[in-house]
DNA sequence: ATGAAAGCGCTAACAG
DNA sequence: CTGTTAGCGCTTTCAT
């Protein structure tokens, strides 16, 4: 197809140097002289030459990968804003540090999952792991992944805060936030639609909705909640069923904002005008909480910052910063849209 | 973090054999008798060895790895359905195929694109490369990475089609058969939306419909163009400025899911009804187009297979299959939802 | 059918 | 500041 490349050895002939001079200008380390360093990049300039990244690999024994795991099926697509957003998050913070990115999909319920993200360590000798939910809540899998590499979690639980790095919203307020946000309008009457109950991130944000719901004298325990996966599908379904029931909620808060879009589309279906009828909101702030109509109510999450920051987090680990698993909380933001109203105005 | 890895030769040594023995092992090659090939594996197992792949690539000369190109910003999550389709396409079928997939994103008007993913295969030794619109368009690219590495296109124009592998959808048809269904319901008066105008693929489309007009014994000048991006965005200015005008068009075809996703929000706004006020057709059925409500009349294309195909193509090439460019035409089919229907029934 | 030897292109001590 | 010397772990001739 071309060629042969050209090798550093070619680089330090043509520049007059050894070979260890040009690694080390190739590497900015110390100890060479401007003069010297501007000639061989001179020479890599003209020789169109590029460090072959396996060959450094293997004499560093640093692979430079970074592996950005989510728990989900090739064949579905499941949250594309979701994972696209941490994926462009965490890719753009790779080209900044220098390192690179493997995206892996794994079966959510896949018995062998830990295996299988044990595996992906050792036979691509990734240096750092981001896990997403609900990996980043496994107290055992980020045990075992943490005894190979650095690891950093994305919207961990707390009972895996101090195993690893970590980055995420603070769940139960934002729940709390959205759910004050429904009580001042007026609505007293709540349904939520949870995520997969492994997730529990999502899980907090129910713990912040009670909290919100109970500040206001009313019982938490009033709340309906249905048990959801995160997907268009089951906000269609449990919507169906809470707005066939004999006192619908006035609201629906869900766990992200696929399912909210699916509650929305049920509305729809029966002809509800929304906020009027009935308030929605989701989770995320994924492009999708503008696509639907009405534009949702949502709770934004900083998804990219959240995966750069992970990361991040990974590569300071990597080039030596010694100290115990850090968890870094970042803002969330209640962004209130068309599909939170007063309740009854229908 | 761990100890040392078991290397080739600790499996040689396990299993007493030579270190060439195990690599052929490993590698499935000729000329082990069985009994030995067991004994290997068996040390493999007890091991937990697995080979060091960049080990592997250096002493191959051969890198495994395949890069899925992207126009885009990794600032914006474009179409964010349609690319996770296609990478989790790519990605089952490099695993099939044992090889490694490295996903990037080229900013779509960035002057030296050519550039940027003619560095990429330099840089990254890739062995193939997946070009998604425009950049498989684009003759001068696919030429210049042609010569480098093992190119395969997704929906290029006709005039690449000579220069590497292709896969794509009947794209003229497709336009065809959607404009057909909306002639079937009775409408006369149409509007289009297109893509980028670098996306030779979603013009064709226009092309399509275009053809289905004359063919109804109208005039296809009175289609009425709209340059649009493929962006959400893009679908609410032009709708938003065609339901302004005296006549507005009774069916609006986009140039993908996004756009009609924008243009069905306008029409909400506007309390139209959809399809009774106005009819709204989006293409390549992405999950996109069952979220947003009514559910959209799109053209499906079946992107996850087409990524699957273009790497199994490449993977063909890079295994010595030399025969000729070869275009792959995968079905596509009208899906009619609730988005289109009977003008005028409003 | 198997093994010995020679690198792949690079980084990393260690000498100067 | 700079060069010399060893490998990193694997595939690949080439003998046997």
């Amino acid at each position: 197809m071309h060629a042969r490349r050209p090798t550093i050895d070619d680089v330090a002939r043509h520049s007059g140097v050894g070979r260890t001079t040009v690694s080390r200008v190739l590497n900015d380390g110390p100890n060479v002289r401007p003069e010297v360093r501007d000639r061989v990049w001179a020479s890599v300039r003209s020789l169109n030459y590029s460090v072959n990244p396996q060959a450094r690999s293997l004499a560093s024994g640093s692979s430079g990968l970074i592996a950005l795991v989510f728990a989900s099926d090739l064949e579905a697509q499941p949250n594309s804003f979701y994972t696209s957003a941490l994926e462009l998050g965490a890719l753009r913070e790779c080209l900044v540090q220098g390192r690179h990115l493997l995206t892996h999909h794994v079966p959510q319920d896949s018995p062998d999952r830990k295996r299988q993200v044990l595996d992906l360590i050792r036979a691509q000798r990734c240096q750092g792991l981001v896990l997403t939910p609900p990996f980043s809540d496994d107290p055992e899998l980020v045990t075992a992944a943490a005894a190979q590499c650095a690891v950093a979690l994305i919207s961990p639980a707390p009972a895996t805060r101090g195993l690893a790095d970590g980055v995420g919203v603070d769940d139960e307020a934002g729940g709390y936030d959205v759910a004050r946000h429904l009580l001042a309008l007026g609505h007293r009457d709540f349904a939520y639609i949870t995520g997969l109950e492994s997730h529990l991130s999502a899980a907090r944000r129910l713990e912040g909705v009670r909290r919100a719901v109970s500040s206001h004298g009313l019982d938490p325990a009033a709340v309906r909640v249905l048990a959801g996966d995160f997907t268009f599908r089951s906000g269609v379904e449990h919507t169906r069923r809470l707005l066939g029931e004999a006192t619908p909620p006035t609201a629906i808060l869900c766990a992200n904002d696929d399912t909210a879009a699916g509650a929305l589309s049920v509305a729809h279906g029966l002809h509800l005008s929304v906020p009027a009828d009935l308030s929605i909101t989701g989770f995320d702030d994924t492009p999708m909480s503008e696509i639907v109509w009405p534009p949702l109510t949502t709770v934004h999450q900083p998804l990219k910052d959240m995966a750069g920051l992970a990361v991040n987090a990974l590569a300071r680990r990597l080039t030596g910063d010694g100290d115990g698993p850090r968890f870094e909380t970042v803002p969330h933001k209640v962004i209130v849209r068309e599909s939170s109203g007063p309740p009854g105005a229908g």
